[in-house]
This record gives C-alpha cells, structure tokens and sequence, in this order.
DNA sequence: AACGTTTCCGGAAACGTTGCCGGAAAAGAA
DNA sequence: TTCTTTTCCGGCAACGTTTCCGGAAACGTT
C-alpha cells in the first residue's frame, strides 16, 4: 500500500499559513516574506516533500516532458542519440520519455498516441522502417505537436529535421581508399529507394570521379543493408575476374557481412583487400581487425534534435522548421592501410 | 502555440450529455445505455479524442507507469533487459519511464528524486557503479515506493531482486574447456569485493576441482574488469612457464583484452589457446573468432523483474519481496573446440 | 493626521478526470 | 393500477497544484 507523500497542505497547516503562501514560498516567488519562506522551506525538506507533478502538469497545461520515439534501442545507435538528447533536455530542466516501436508501424502509432495521452510538450522521433503512411504522425501535429525527425527522414512530414550528410562522408571514405593506394574499389550499396543510400552511392562515385577513376557499374552491388546478401555479394566479387583492392560498404551489417567473407576466403585485410564502413556506432571498433569507418556524431544529432525541439516549444507557433545537416568523421583504424603509405 | 486538444466537456456538450455520461462511455462502465456509448465512441472518434492520462493519474492517485533507472545504456546489455520490462509492463497496460544515470550516484539520486515527484507507481534499478550509499533508495521505499533491484545487487537493500547463476554459468564454462580437451584453465577475474566475481571465481575452481584439475592460484589474474589490465596479464600469462592452453574471462571488456593480447602474440584462437567469456550481451559473436561465451538471458531478467514489480504493485503492503536467479547458457562459437572433440 | 504605497498573505477558481450518491424514468411484478 | 426494481443519467466533490484578485497591515510621505 503506497504511503501517502505529503502535499503543500500539510505544509500550510502545520506552519499555520495558506496553500498559495506554501506555494509561494517553494516556488520562490517575488512577493513573500524571507522568514516564512524559509520556514516553508525547512519543513518542506524535513518532510521530504516531492512536488507532485502531475498536478503543476496539469494545472500549468505543460509537462516539461519530451518525448523520444525510436524504432529500436538494442544497438548502440539509437540509445547514444538518446544520451545528447537527455543531456540538453535535462539541462533545461526537461524530462525524457523513451518509447520504442521494434521497428513496427503499429506500435509506433500506439507509441505516438500514448505520448500525446501523456501530453509530453514534443516528441523527437526517427521513423520504423515499415512507416509508409505519416497520417498518425501529421495529425499529431496538427493537434500542434512540435515534432523534430532524425535518423529517418521523409520528404513528406513537416517539422525540424537533423540529418548527417552522406554524400560528403562517403566521398571522403573512398577518397581514403584512393590515397592508400587502393585501385580497384567496390561498392556495397543500399536499397535504391533511400535517399540515404542514394547520397552515399553518389559520394562514392563522385569520389572516384573527383580522381578520375572509372565507374565501374558491376563492382556496385546492392544488398538491402543485410549481412548475408552482403556476404554473397562480396563472394562474387572475389569470384569474379579483376577482383577488387577495397571494399565500400553502405552501413554496420554490410561492413561485417563483407569482413566474414573477405576472412573466410583466407585474404588479408588490408593487405588483400582494404575495407571501410558507414557507421552507426562505434561497434565498428571492436572487430578484427578494427574497422576504417565513416562515424555519425550520434550525441551531437541528440543535442541538436533537443535543441531544435525546445526551441519550437518555447518560440511556439512563431517557430519555423529547420532541418540541420551533421558532418561525419573517418575514423582509420586498421582495415584500410595507414595514409603515410601516400599513392 | 499548443492548440488545446479536445476533453470529456467538449464531447458532452456536443451531444448534450453530462460528462459523467462521457465518462462511463469512454471506460466501459456498466450502467450506460449502449447507444448513448456509442454516440459518446464515435464522437470522440470524430474529434480524435485523447484522454488527458495527467488528469487521469491525478485523480487516481496511480499513473500505470513504472521507472526503470539504469546505470548506462548504450552497451547492449541494459536496452536488453529494459525490451523485457517493456514488454510485460506494456502488455499490463503500463507506460516505461527510463532513467539513466551515467554511472554517476548524483545523477542516480536526481534520478530517482524525479521518479518519486512524477509519482511513478514502482522502479526496477540496477545502481550505479559508485553507488556505495543507499539513503536515497531506503527513503523512497520507506515512502512506500516498490522497487526491485537487478544486475547490480545489494544485501542491505530490502525489496525483490532479479540475478543471474555466476556461479553455475562459469562452471559450466570451465567445464566446457576441459570437455574440449583444455588442460590448463587460466582466469581472468574481476574486483574481489564484487559478489558477482567471487561466484564466478568459484565456479571455475569447483569446475577444476569437480574434473580432478588442480587449482594454480599463479594463473588466476585479477584484472579489475579493464581491458587493458586484461591484455597486460594475458601477456603475463603467455609469457610465463608452462603457458595455459585455455583462459576463462570474466566479463566482456577482458575477454576481448585477451583476445587482442592472444592475437597480437601470433597465436591461434582456438587452436594454440581456447578463450570463454562470460557476456553481457551478444556482443561477443561479433568478434573474430565468434566468441564462445556465458551469455546472460536479458530479455527475461527485465521481463521477470517487471512481473515483480507489478505483483508488487497490485497486492501492496500484502506482497514479500523475492529474489529470483535465472540460469544462463554456454553459447559455443569459434574461440573453443567443438565439442564432439571428446575428453 | 490623513493619505498613498508597498509588502505580504488568504480565498477561490481552475486544470480534466473519476466515482459516489441520489433521482427520474422505464420496466417488471403484484 | 400501484408498488418495487432496474436502468440510466446528472450533480458534485475530490486529486494537488498555480495564479488571479483583493485586502489587511505596515510603512512612508506630506
């Protein structure tokens, strides 16, 4: 049986004052006396009292509650976005509610609903990826929701977006591997229908462009961001006559998909074959050999997204949409040779 | 600006009902005329009504959502367990807050602190790593707040915890090297004042003692959980007289210290050295050699705390805590023969 | 001494629900 | 018909806050 917490009444009839002098007091607001404040205030920390919030929410119409929708949170992604988005939030004297949709469209519905239900003041959001119709979406921001996208953007949805910019982190992945001497270098692409996979696709070309390498159409290979059709495609690369020195892959799985194999056919990365990946984490790290990858400023695209969305709640409807684009990084670690080795 | 969303009054008006009448429509209550429900549904259907939840708790007195406080969460071990929390609290009609505290007891204690002032009908935790005093806890249960404990335990703390057999799961893990046919088991073991090592420390002499092996205190290196430690006896232990044909490590961080130590060294996992880990999460398959290891069943420490807690909840001052140990299992992957190969 | 100001405080309504209580109308029983 | 029961509904208080409004007392000014 859950004990009674005490509440501004019981301050207010032991110290013999009214509700509103309690409140007041604890709210430090301008016209009240320092003494009784202070009694207030001492009572108040002898009692242990908590603020119910539920009822300030209710009252004040505001929950200083936001709201973070992800499709998933096992890998590291995700959850270390979160972490920046806490960091602001909290700073600003927010709370984070987590709400995760196992990249099912319903549960995100159902997710979205709950958070409106619970009134939170904004919701930050990436999208599952079988999220085809937007109507639950739109119509919580008609109800005024401010709503800030990351991660998974769409064309379609109004509001803020924080984006990472593929082109130029794939650009620079492959002008990597030309500068370490790589000659030959595949692409383990993505669906076509991403614009993310699109912009890493033409990063990559206009890489090989920008060196006037040619561009090879049969040494692109799409395998829908999955391991094992990443792996039969980098089979048939090795098969296949003029086999490639480097390998490009569009994201985590495929990179991993592409190391088994590669390791599996007993050549030496990089010594065979150089290998870099597009990363969400830094998981990458932690493969041998440690992978080359392009890594997402995953805390900062929190930070950003919160920023953006307590902006909206503050501004309110004067607010105008913004969509920001993050840089990435390459990190080289040792599955591309090291860039001394100058071509 | 937040456009107001629709309420019970709005509905009532609207069709000329009391809000009463609203009321016992939108949660089923018996004593209403099904055509007036029906009215009552598809208006606020119409309207996309949402009930206000915050007033909702307000007058209940309960607001259907528990906290999870976790230490960190970007390691796949916590997001694992919070999945299972999530599904059986979400499947009783309950919300998941989640809390993460950065290893830090200062973040732990606002943490909980706002757990109490969101008036959160229960907690599961695991505390952080300096938490070493437990005021903050006691208080909340003292205030009658339902808590229970997993992965980090503590004896002086009253309420339901969840855990995991160290003990058995590392027997087993020793057990499975000398099946392989190891025949000299090193250790790497974790802070000695840490129950939690000291089980799995004696899982692996039972082990050893269970198979007439003699227990060599030599080849026992406390590391500290600390990958670089980790590497440092490796070292020491490849360095040394009569170099062990098997280690057994203790978490996730030093079997992959090992592992780089083993390989930087020349040598072949499994077949000059086999190595186990004991796992947090499925990280280790990731790694090359896939991993063999104790791996935790997270998903159901969080589904299983979380049936604790709503016990707890629902049967109040009536419920006794209980403490719950979960079994683990021996994954078998790369890094240890095939077991086939028999003693 | 009379006035205006400032300082501090209490009363009360409101936020959106739920749930008790009582009552009117409809239905059944005599 | 008359009485009892059932069915359905409205009024109202309450949950714990915040905030507006008004007023008493204390202070300052002439």
């Amino acid at each position: 049986m859950r004990s009674k917490q005490p509440t501004i009444w019981d301050i207010a009839i032991k110290l013999n004052v009214s509700i509103s002098t309690v409140s007041r007091a604890l709210r430090n607001a301008p016209d009240i006396n320092p003494d009784t404040k202070k009694a207030v205030l001492d009572l108040a920390h002898e009692l242990d009292y908590q603020p119910n919030t539920i009822a300030t929410s209710l009252r004040k119409n505001k929950t200083d509650i936001i709201g973070v929708l992800v499709p998933e949170f096992v890998h590291a992604y995700f959850p270390s976005v979160i972490l920046g988005v806490q960091e602001v939030a909290n700073a600003a004297g927010y709370k984070v509610m987590i709400g995760q949709s196992n990249e099912s469209l319903e549960i995100e519905k159902h997710n979205l609903q709950a958070m409106l239900s619970s009134r939170v003041d904004g919701v930050i959001m990436a999208i599952t990826r079988e999220t085809n119709e937007y109507e639950h979406i739109l119509a919580a921001q008609r109800k005024g929701l401010p709503v800030v996208f990351f991660n998974r953007i769409v064309d379609e949805l109004p509001g803020s977006k924080v984006l990472v910019d593929d082109y130029r982190g794939a650009f620079r992945a492959v002008e990597h591997l030309i500068q370490t001497g790589c000659r030959r270098i595949a692409h383990l692409a993505g669906p076509e229908n991403l614009t993310m996979s699109r912009n890493r696709l033409n990063g990559y070309i206009d890489a090989l462009k920008a060196h006037q390498f040619p561009v090879d159409e049969s040494i692109i290979m799409p395998c829908d961001f999955i391991e094992g059709r990443a792996r039969a495609c980098t089979q048939q690369l090795l098969d296949g006559p003029n086999r490639p020195d480097a390998l490009f892959a569009v994201n985590d799985p495929t990179a991993i998909g592409a190391l088994v194999c590669i390791q599996e056919n007993g050549l030496s990365i990089p010594d065979d074959i150089s290998l870099v990946g597009f990363s969400n984490a830094p998981h990458s790290a932690f493969v041998t050999p440690p992978m080359t990858a392009v890594v997402q400023p995953t805390n900062e695209i929190g930070r950003v997204a919160a920023r953006l969305l307590l902006r909206q709640i503050e501004e309110g409807a004067a607010f105008v949409p913004e969509t920001q684009t993050l840089d990435t990084t390459l990190v080289i670690r040792k599955s591309t040779h090291p860039v001394l080795k100058t071509v």
